[in-house]
DNA sequence: ACCTGAACACCGTTCAAGT
DNA sequence: ACCTGAACACCGTTCAAGT
């Protein structure tokens, strides 16, 4: 985690210690690199220019990653942390029906998704998945997974969904919407726009909803 | 120094244009790509050593290839083919109920992507999904995917299986199975072993597969 | 402690030149 | 027509040296 400095990026107006020290220069490169990904897909991103972009040599970034994949671990860690108050947004809407409870959740994972295919990307990277080198971010995805296992287990305590292991249910959600990204993101599916996708989603889980509800 | 090369399998037993001129060098450095992917990952792929591995200047694959994606997208598409193989070979099984025919098919999907992780990844590359760049392909995704529908259709045909669009189902089959793999593949899911895995998946699809029988 | 500057060992891609 | 050899513009990574 992030060790809060003195000095941050959008503060001090007259500062004068920039000469080399950037204010906390961590915060600054994963930032810039959410940015660089968004605009050039993960795969043009090159560790050089989110330097360059925060203004600094590329060798400094090693001070505060241990490589490439750290800083990308990092830009996925915030992804997660994202998709994780999305679904807890999507908590907190005023319904009480299990199965569209459901829906709303399907569809804030989805909606999460395409709107910012990019960084959904790298958050499903290659190189993430090394036994334990990324702590914080098994912590981050797993949080985000919670939200859904939460959210199966409101649905069979009121006894609407059925009782098979919560998790398992969970999974099934997560796998159907995170299929259904990727045929999308790598055009397998071709689709009109995020709405339309969304909509469309909803319709394919329709038959799992339905086994699902007792 | 002394590179072996191996002939391809159908050419001439004792050609001797070796000189400079390869047998079939496209289809060699496909072969070369896909083993070296299987060893390493994709991500340690690199277009220079799979022209060494056949013994030829790496600036000759551009004689065949317009760049490094053109081979990722044969390696890919030799991918495609072997799938809509298996599946072909799962439509043969001596089952006629259509529930546990698609049992069967979704298990030949998950037990050839867990096979060839690294082969899988490749099909789902980041670069091939460029409009109509690779049409050949896109054919071979296509055909790999009508496997599924065929599925389908038998199962609406005899009336085991619900009546919503034939495509819809079909999707909803793929993205399930695809998103497991990518769960397993990317370690947010840990599991023993192969059939493990494929017996787990097919525990997730019930509340589907519940849903589709009509 | 934090960053620079220069180096290193690689890449993918291009292209004149050979055969 | 097909391939070589050398070049080009990049990468990620390392590290002595500066402040």
């Amino acid at each position: 985690m992030l060790v809060s400095r003195p000095m941050t990026a959008r503060a001090a107006p007259n500062a004068k210690k920039r000469a080399y020290h950037h204010g906390d220069l961590a915060r600054a490169l994963v930032t810039a690199a959410v940015e660089l990904i968004a605009r050039r897909g993960p795969e043009a991103f090159t560790l050089r220019e989110a330097a360059a972009a925060v203004g600094v040599t590329h060798g400094a970034a090693y001070r505060h990653f241990e490589d490439k994949q750290a800083l990308l671990a990092a830009v996925a860690e915030e992804g997660y942390r994202g998709l994780a108050q999305r679904l807890a947004k999507a908590a907190l809407v005023p319904e009480n029906d299990p199965r569209q409870r459901i829906r709303v959740h399907a569809a804030a994972y989805v909606e999460f998704a395409l709107e910012r295919p990019a960084h959904y990307r790298v958050m499903w990277g290659p190189r993430l998945n090394e036994d334990g080198r990324f702590p914080t971010l098994e912590a981050a995805i797993a949080d985000a997974f919670s939200r859904l296992t939460a959210e199966i287990e409101r649905g069979q305590k009121a006894g609407a969904f059925r009782d098979a292991p919560t998790r398992d249910l969970a999974i099934g959600v997560w796998i159907a919407a995170h299929g259904y990204v990727e045929l999308v993101l790598r055009r397998r599916l071709k689709v009109k726009s995020a709405k339309v996708a969304v909509d469309y989603f909803l319709s394919l889980l329709e038959p799992f909803l339905d086994g699902l509800c007792v």
